[in-house]
DNA sequence: CCACGTGACGTACAGCCTGTATGTTGAAGA
DNA sequence: TCTTCAACATACAGGCTGTACGTCACGTGG
């Protein structure tokens, strides 16, 4: 058998850690999560944690790591989809995309551990590694492709992709905690197209 | 005597602690710092720490509050003085102003204790409320004062505010950890004035 | 002037939590 | 079958936080 049983049985470990970690620290936090509570849940011991993960940060890496590509490839889905119902409004497409990426930040887990936790977690300069990776590459994409069709105005593509990004971020949060949610999210919402269309070529 | 030797004594080592916690949590961060080390720093014991603050959290938002207001008030004169420099040009007095903002930011303290320890520590609610009060009330007024003036487009105040707020905390941390920081600084600056500019209005 | 109360600490202790060192078991290869 | 090693489980040590308690100076009323 090319993949053994046994192979399975290691891998369910480890997601089981990852799945429980994930819950745990997106409910209460890195620092209010003791480590008997995430090997409690995923029905193992602490040895099993230790002997996948070099330590509790490096699983938190590890947890951020999986949400983060499961954000971007929810939103690379969702935008795909979209560029096949509109085909060819490029200026609707980036704005769209916009929204989506709003959207997808919209989740308790993606706030809290990749948006509260993590850079204090794992460090500024880790914590950005990881983020540019996933997401930053996706958004300076979309921003390079929009300055080369003419669409917006040239710009420094790294910096104004973080800042957008960061601007994107803080929106999910501030429609979070909102006292209605619904209105802010359309503020926010708001908000963000027009500091895109104020980047549009006149 | 109005005010007791005694109650100057307690002042001094209330301060002593602050003192020692800000430098302790700006460079090692908050989590790798020990309370021993701040007493230590502070010339206390943990006993003196525990008699002023309810806990270390608690300790550490005393500093945050600090470096926040110390932020503002900085940020305030630096704005006067402009303004006394060159009157009556409102835009450009926004504009400064934004700018004077990231340099602001870009501090070691500023960043690692209100940006990325912050959140962290006193979770999202209770750590946007410390910066609601200090921060955005000043962009707030700024930003409303412009829309009065009919220099900028209408938008939901609050959420403008936080979302700009957000922008110019990125950029620092951008320029900050850049390979090259006068670039950095450079690059942000232009995103942010352009960002700025796209908001006047048409 | 003096006893007394109280605030501002210092000290000692207990509990928790992390990380590591060591033991055990079952499977895969020779 | 024997051996070896990965994948865990267990036990232990250290550090760190918070708290309970003791103490001492200072202010205060008689």
């Amino acid at each position: 058998m090319a993949v053994t049983r046994r192979a399975q049985h290691v891998a369910d470990t480890r997601a089981a850690l990852l799945a429980a970690a994930r819950e745990l620290f997106a409910t209460r936090g890195y620092a209010q999560t003791g480590t008997e509570e995430i090997v409690a849940q995923a029905r193992v011991t602490r040895g099993a944690l230790y002997h996948h993960f070099k330590d509790k940060a490096d699983l938190f890496r590890a947890v951020m790591e999986t949400v983060a590509a499961e954000a971007a490839e929810a939103l690379v889905a969702h935008e795909m989809r979209h560029a096949q119902d509109h085909p060819s409004e490029p200026w609707d497409q980036l704005r769209h995309g916009f929204q989506s990426f709003l959207d997808v930040c919209t989740t308790g887990d993606f706030q809290r551990i990749v948006l509260v936790d993590g850079p204090a977690v794992l460090g500024p300069g880790s914590w950005d590694a990881l983020v540019d990776e996933h997401g930053h590459g996706l958004l300076a994409a979309w921003l390079r492709q929009a300055m080369d069709n003419g669409e917006i105005d040239e710009l420094p593509v790294p910096p104004l992709a973080r800042l957008l990004a960061s601007l994107i971020s803080e929106a999910s949060m501030y429609t979070a905690r909102a006292a209605d949610p619904a209105v802010a999210r359309r503020e926010v919402g708001e908000v963000i197209d027009r500091v895109l269309a104020g980047l549009r070529k006149s």
